[in-house]
DNA sequence: GTTAGCACTCAAACGGAACGAGTGCTAACA
DNA sequence: TGTTAGCACTCGTTCCGTTTGAGTGCTAAC
């Protein structure tokens, strides 16, 4: 026994109207509101063979049946193989964005916001990882006698700084200098290499020391956030809606997974040279997360750093749509943060 | 009939008991595990007494007795006239606190990590909301032959950036000597003069005039993010835990109140001038949050600047220790954040 | 290969009985 | 006059048996 077309379109039926309702499906159900040429028995047997293929499953005896992951999966790939996105989608998707340009950040919670409440799910957006990352100019900022800021702005357009503490007799121009010559001798060097050559840099002065150290710490800082990327996760308290969360101890248990972010970075970060993900229950390797399905799809932000954006809900997502979604956020998102002409 | 000691110490069992156990409490259970010396009988004629006095609440006639908000306000006075700050709470934050000063930002989203972690409730940090910030430094740093990165520092040490496109034919030299020229023009100046003196400046050229109104309009930016005030909310899902929302509706509209941060941002705004704060259910003026406390804290930046943290959790909240934390961390947090000594 | 029919299963909904925590009231007591 | 023992009463909760109905598997006929 094996898969044919019409065991196909059947389960294709089971998995929409589960999708749409959340409770089993029964022969019943498919003979009058689908497959209208056969009768429920035969639509019975069907299901019964489907069942024995490991795409059904049965909650118990009496009701109805249930997609299996796999039956998701076979679902998701035969979507992703006629990769349709709707154009409502990113009409939708432009309209929220119609806004100008703002922070890196604020672009970033906004794209959560946008995904969260267009597919009625959880949204992720997760920032850019810079692969190799060089320094395109490093300078010092006056903020106080004693003190002074640091900015970097890396080819990525990523800039970072932080206080740190200086001489006290260096006022706006001497600072100045020093930028420049920063700048000269670090600009076109990749984070690492800056390191290296810092603290390879005779300090004469202990002044200029401490000055070299605070500088070093700023580039390792910025390594480290960069390869960490910062996660924004918007609309969590959707899946409250659906009635396979109205178990509190469900609810609670997905819920903690996305507070602590780690282990949904670690998701987010694997297959990242994907244009698309689909993770459906299990396959997430998370168990708490053993009823949600995690689609992610990858924006890029110039050549060589990508990002990544996703959706959490329940294993019966309307994955169709939240593919359209993605598929439009990730092209919005690679086109507003394209860098300026150089 | 009013209030006399006895009253007061009773109703005083009653609120310890509820906030331990969550369950309405009977006449028995005080009479055997609180006020040893008088019997059920005694204790239910000053129950009675204490329920038309409005500080109890019967849910069913032949269940036990629920504090009222009322009761929970003359709690919290008692506990705020005799202010105790435990020492514990404060060593608990101080190791928490150990690693070094990171930006502004880290440090907001690790304040309300903490908080959350030793409530066990909801944390929330908001940033200082800036009033009359001037301007100390400005500074245009290169990021392509087309662009420039704008910083900007003020006294409170907040820093902003924006990227805006200048002249082809600016090099570093050039950005420095405008940077210096701006920095003496608006130095000293709140962002509101600043943004007047942009506007009236007469540009001769149209290049020039691009650019100041791209910086007018990072000012605004910074005024207007300052006067919003970023809020971070760590531990929604702590909520869970307690039983009063086990009703996931319940739990629904308190999420959604939470990650919709508008009404939030709101409420912490109110009464910023007071050391601490305890909103007790219908006090916070939210309908959903009609089952919750809302207790917040002061910490300051500089003089003239004061952020707002606080803890979300049930009215039958443990006060005592979150005023004890919230105490504590503002002191931290006026502490980590002292701008450096001019 | 398809379908009608039928016996069977089992979760969910329903409903009444028993339980028990807690109250209010009254009368007796110190 | 305040305290307490006693008792009737209330009412939510739990338990348990019944009914309902959706859905299945199997068999026999088409």
């Amino acid at each position: 026994m094996s898969m044919d077309a019409r065991k196909f379109r059947i389960l294709q039926a089971i998995i929409d109207d589960y999708i749409l309702t959340a409770i089993p499906v029964g022969s019943r159900t498919i003979s009058k509101k689908y497959e209208t040429g056969l009768s429920s028995a035969t639509i019975r047997n069907e299901m019964s063979d489907l069942e024995e293929l490991g795409y059904l499953d049965q909650p118990h005896v009496s009701a109805g049946r249930v997609p299996s992951p796999k039956a998701y999966r076979l679902y998701v790939d035969q979507l992703l193989k006629q990769g349709k996105i709707s154009e409502a989608d990113v009409a939708g998707i432009r309209e929220h964005f119609s806004d100008r340009v703002r922070q890196m950040e604020d672009v970033i919670g906004h794209a959560a916001q946008v995904l969260s409440s267009l597919t009625h799910y959880t949204g992720l957006v997760m920032s850019p990882k810079g692969v190799e990352m060089r320094i395109r100019n490093l300078q010092l900022v006056p903020v106080s006698a004693a003190s002074a800021l640091v900015v970097i702005v890396t080819d990525g357009g990523i800039v970072r700084d932080t206080v740190i503490r200086v001489g006290n007799d260096m006022d706006a121009d001497a600072l100045y200098a020093i930028s420049r010559m920063l700048t000269e001798q670090l600009g076109g060097h990749t984070l690492s290499e800056a390191r290296r050559l810092i603290a390879g840099a005779s300090a004469d002065v202990q002044r200029k020391q401490e000055m070299l150290s605070g500088i070093s710490e700023l580039i390792a800082d910025v390594e480290q956030q960069q390869g960490k990327g910062k996660l924004a996760v918007v609309g969590t308290s959707n899946i409250l809606n659906f009635p396979e969360y109205s178990d509190v101890e469900k609810a609670k248990s997905f819920l903690s997974v996305l507070e602590g972010k780690e282990r949904l970075l670690g998701l987010l970060e694997q297959h990242q040279e994907m244009a698309f993900t689909v993770r459906i229950g299990p396959e997430t390797g998370i168990p708490e997360l053993s009823d949600c399905s995690l689609v992610t799809a990858t924006y890029r932000l110039g050549d060589h750093q990508h990002g990544t954006i996703g959706v959490i809900g329940p294993t019966r997502m309307q994955y169709g749509h939240v593919l359209g979604v993605l598929g439009a956020m990730g092209d919005m998102l690679t086109q507003l943060l394209r860098p300026e002409k150089e």
